[in-house]
DNA sequence: GTGGGACATTGACAGATATCGATATCTCTG
DNA sequence: CAGAGATATCGATATCTGTCAATGTCCCAC
């Protein structure tokens, strides 16, 4: 069971209609759902879905109305499911959907 | 925004890829998502995905080695979500997967 | 290399959550 | 209607989560 978290959970998931799952898959769909557990990480895919390019934390920030190190707090866990994706550019990191994790997201509800 | 918590939360989810959500819309999809952050819950959801009929509660204690009032607490979330119907036969309480939630809530990842 | 800005990490804390034992409610049976 | 069985609710508790202030780290400009 720990090899699949050694992976995020999103490359992990699979559909929850599966005939016996295991307790590691009932986890990792577990910690999906629970990296989307949250008004603000909501918020923050909702974003990220509607942008062609990455966006700056400064911008969650201002968005969000949440301090910096709650909104890193927040983008820690997306990252860690492996729905987003963080790029460092010079001083700034800039956050982008993995648009992979989503689509496979969605075959998670192929009821 | 209290409105829209009238009705369970699968009954108003919208597609998380829309542009300008509410923060009502923005709950409604976290409190979606937090019914299923548990992996008792998705094992629920899994079970009853696969059952054409409904199932009594004393089968989920078994199944899930939780106490009878655990089992309780997580269908009652489930249940308030709207993802999950409940019907009185007798003694026994019957669950079954609400397949109109179900299919809404793949159209929230149309990305 | 010093200073400042951007972001991450840490520590502390209030609030939410999962769990169970005990108890209440409800339904059938006799 | 008394008793037994099935489920829900309540009360208590341990753990997890979200939040911010303070601090650390990294990068650029001067």
């Amino acid at each position: 069971m720990k090899q699949l978290e050694l992976r995020p959970a999103a490359q992990c998931c699979v559909p929850i209609a599966d005939e016996d799952l295991s307790e590691a898959e009932l986890a990792t769909s577990a910690t999906l759902f629970k990296a989307l557990a949250d008004p603000a990480r909501v918020r923050i895919v909702n974003r990220l879905a509607n942008s062609p390019d990455p966006v700056c934390v400064c911008d969650f920030t201002a968005l969000l109305g949440l301090s910096q190190p709650t909104v890193s707090f927040h983008l820690k866990k997306l990252l860690a499911a492996g729905l987003i994706d963080r790029e460092q550019r010079g001083a700034w990191a800039f956050y982008s959907l993995n648009r992979v994790a989503a689509a496979r997201l969605k075959e998670v509800f192929s009821f």
